[in-house]
DNA sequence: CTTTTTTGCACAATCGATGGTGCAATGACT
DNA sequence: AGTCATTGCACCATCGATTGTGCAAAAAAG
């Protein structure tokens, strides 16, 4: 109803309008004025000018008083992926569903990037922090243990506070279970046509790896070391790891085992530059899911991980206050090629 | 060097420690210092002193004194996109290398969740916005003025703020005469057989809708109404438009246009529900690029959006602080079948 | 050795909301 | 009428940083 461009309308504003205090106005305004024996008519009063002010609270004002701000962190390794921004927006709807307000950062895998962002993170008093993908768990989890913040890792664990990952094991067996059964459909399938590309020196890349070579030498009987090449997560590295292979060979594996989206993407890069004979005949697990990479002209098999449910453990071990640095799996499914699964998107109106 | 769980440092407690009073301490922390004649020495100690106790200023108290909060905030519908979570990407780049934090939020394409998203950020008084995508962008606009919030428009233009948005004319027919051209490689093609399907009521789908239409009529002598579909942005309605054409014709059409990555998700839909053969001769244009649609089993040709030539066409546009709504294009580019780009990933260092 | 100028800093108000404490007015009860 | 409990609210300190102002002490000028 009022100015065009003023100054927000603050408790004091209200107070002066109302005749009340302004402690009065802020008790009604937070909803503690009935412990506060408020009067209905005066809390009336009070919200009715509120509305008529547009009045919103303050909330860096009320996040230094109550040293609370109401923000909730969630800190990315990147955004521009379908498993992190997936991840993004399940977090997002659970931090409004629970009235606070959801900080989405990345930190490029970066483990200094990591600690400062936190740090700024921490300076803006937020409540609460999930830490996912994570380079360096425990060195965010110290900068949030001296500033008492709670967190928990997603994804990628950590040994000081508690963790919630994909059980990568499972889901690398799973995988690398379909690859094979899928290959065999083919024709023999000896070890050396089966391999794994992308992963590092993590928690994820190392279950994901041994599940696949458990798998693998039980149902071929070798699992020769040269078959896994961790390139890192970057497609610019995949890539350059499977143009290598193709120089080697003339061709790519038969099969093999991706170990995330971006790996795959540098698949893609490979594929570029090369024509379709190259990989007519392969078959692809990604450890993974991407809608558009479950319908590349080649079986993909994908595993998705389920980041909601993640985000839910999570909030259910911050809640709990569970101190003890326990690790929690979460178990992912298996997504066959030529699927195209429901998102949150999926969750949005879209009237028309 | 301090405390395990304690309460972070204040200037208040440099200022005991240091034997200055905490306006010096402050002044000495927030580069001020000179200004107000602090002897270097003085500067020396209280800077040491922050340094081994790990002092950081606390934000939402600056803020508040300030009425600047260092955020910078991004409002995009949604997280779970390429197109969004790549702009995403860019975002946080630029608000860092100005030394701000960025807030991502999304606001699911819903008005009044819009406005609530915004007044919210408000309230933690961020400093500038950029509204991305957003269904009702004048409403947004009003929020925003009443606070007197800096703010510009991406992607979907508003009448009342500066807009920086896609050439969605140009581009549309960039990918309209791909797909002709293409299209005639096997054999002519009739009006009947090129399709759009997706958008809706929206700035940027009438540009492209306009484009393809200009483009269609020049090319192919008509352009038949029935041959728009618009079906919002959702995978599933998407799906039901093809869906539905199917049922009709018992194919899809020959060539078509998609109206962004969200709407080919919708294709994805349908393909999983149907044999190859339904679709081996199909040629897609999506206005949205994403590196596995790129890799589909029939040629897809993409537009590539500049997010990251709006961001920075943003932060000039507020930084200039010129008040006239002017909208400003960004050209997309054409990117053809069976392309890898690089993307913001490829920043990222990772040694190994 | 004064007077003026400069240097170096302390003081105190302020941003907006919160929550403990105290106190007047009202009603209940003896 | 006097005592006591209850109701309804105002007052004030506080969170941590910023900033305008004022004032000694040191340095420069006379």
């Amino acid at each position: 109803m009022t100015g065009i461009g003023k100054k927000k309308a603050t408790i004091y504003d209200l107070s002066i309008l109302s005749g009340a205090s302004p402690s009065t106005v802020s008790a009604v305004l937070n909803g503690s004025w009935r412990k506060r024996r408020i009067k209905e008519a005066t809390a009336q009063l009070i919200r009715q000018l509120a509305n008529e002010h547009g009045y919103t609270a303050n909330l860096q004002a009320r996040g230094l008083r109550s040293s609370r701000s109401g923000l909730v962190g969630l800190l990315l390794p990147v955004h521009d992926n379908r498993y992190f921004s997936s991840m993004a927006q399940s977090f997002e709807a659970q931090v409004r569903s629970r009235g606070q307000c959801p900080l989405v950062v990345s930190a490029c895998r970066d483990p200094e990037e990591e600690r400062q962002v936190v740090e700024t993170l921490i300076s803006y008093s937020i409540d609460e922090l999930f830490i996912a993908g994570a380079t360096d768990p425990d060195g965010v989890h110290k900068v949030c243990e001296k500033a008492g913040l709670k967190h928990v890792n997603i994804d990628l664990p950590g040994t000081l506070a508690p963790s919630i990952i994909s059980d990568n094991y499972e889901g690398a067996r799973m995988l690398t279970q379909a690859i094979i059964e899928r290959a065999l459909e083919d024709g023999p399938l000896s070890p050396d046509d089966l391999y794994l590309f992308g992963g590092r020196n993590d928690h994820a890349s190392h279950e994901r790896i041994r599940g696949f070579r458990d798998v693998k030498r039980a149902s071929l009987g070798a699992d020769p070391d040269v078959c896994i090449q961790p390139t890192g997560y970057s497609p610019a590295m995949t890539a350059r790891a499977f143009e290598a292979f193709y120089e080697d060979h003339g061709k790519l594996p038969r099969a093999f085992f991706v170990n995330s989206s971006i790996n795959l993407e540098g698949l893609m890069r490979f594929l570029a530059l090369h024509p379709h004979e190259t990989f007519a005949d392969i078959i692809v697990g990604c450890y993974d899911y991407d809608p558009f990479g479950s319908f590349l002209p080649f079986p993909v098999f994908m595993i998705r991980q389920d980041s909601d449910a993640m985000i839910t453990k999570g909030f259910a071990i911050l809640d709990a206050d569970r101190r003890p640095p326990t690790t929690h799996l979460v178990r992912p499914s298996l997504v066959p090629p030529r699927t195209a699964l429901i998102g949150p998107l999926d969750a949005l109106k879209d009237i028309e």
